[in-house]
DNA sequence: CTATGATCCTTGCGACCTCAAGTATAGAAG
DNA sequence: CTTCTATACTTGAGGTCGCAAGGATCATAG
């Protein structure tokens, strides 16, 4: 009742018991991934991840505008993080504030002229980044595949079950 | 020759072009599982996920004993993070250091005794965090084609072509 | 032996993100 | 109106990590 928890280990065969599973290549291939996809993003339009995770978020969006509190919960930040995403964007004049007139606790957060001419800009060059290191590994069957498993992967936290 | 890139959008057809994409769903999928299996590593064994993953390594290596260096490819670390992440695990009397005989550039981190029963400590519960939030949601075939899938991405930077 | 270049490791610095705590607003109940 | 709870946002403190730079050691060639 135990040693099958890990499975598609040792595919290579070096080192004995060395766990080499889906999630540690999960783990691997994210750090690899993010950190060149990161540097390139950097490099050419001085963006995070995230920030163009929240320039994408936000060009979709309607009005190019979203509640901060929303805009945390889709690219999957705390509150506090948001705020400090947002003060570098804003500083940089690609989003600006925008108050709620029904509702004087929310904020907006919107692109402006610039940040959708950055979007516009940064778009080409970072899909193709993605899909050199990443899609170009599949096809588009395996794709969907891919898409589909890692759906069903938790999004929030589990278990609310605090008792105490 | 646009507009094909991204494959697998609008799954939910909630706004029109905001992609949902496999590579987003792994971005997002990352961010959750890492702070919830992060969360509760620290709570019951006072262990980052990386401490883990180093103890994991070493676990699994012959005398319980790896370069540095080796240590710091394996777990997709800069030579200055596993730096910090070891002196942690120094401090807590989990690792220690060991100068090699043959270079005195090297430094090998050995698994101490405390190490080894932590490692052994925090396995089991972990094991079970990860299957819970992660193997759980596939079959056994599913995993292994996951982690065929995943097996394909980039490891380390690509294109060391650096011209001037 | 000395110079050169590569490798291993550490450290200063800064970026990003979280948690906990605090402020302000909203809505519902008394 | 007052109180209580929930929500939105900000801020201070702290943790993790990468990059760049520096020191030490090794290997090789002259």
């Amino acid at each position: 009742m135990s040693s099958q928890v890990l499975t598609t280990q040792a595919v290579s065969g070096e080192t004995p018991g060395l766990p080499d599973t889906a999630w540690v290549r999960f783990l691997r291939a994210h750090a690899a991934l993010t950190r060149e996809l990161s540097s390139r993003l950097e490099v050419v339009h001085e963006l995070t991840l995230s920030d163009f995770d929240v320039l994408v978020q936000l060009y979709y969006a309607e009005g190019w505008r979203m509640r901060r509190i929303d805009l945390a919960r889709s690219v999957l930040l705390t509150a506090s993080g948001i705020t400090r995403l947002l003060d570098g964007l804003e500083a940089g004049g690609l989003v600006a504030k925008e108050r709620c007139d029904s509702d004087a606790r929310v904020t907006y957060a919107v692109l402006t002229k610039a940040g959708v001419r950055k979007m516009e800009e940064a778009r080409e060059s970072h899909l193709a980044d993605i899909e050199e290191l990443f899609g170009s590994r599949f096809s588009a069957q395996e794709r969907d595949q891919l898409a589909e498993l890692l759906g069903r992967l938790p999004l929030a936290h589990t278990s609310e079950q605090c008792s105490v």
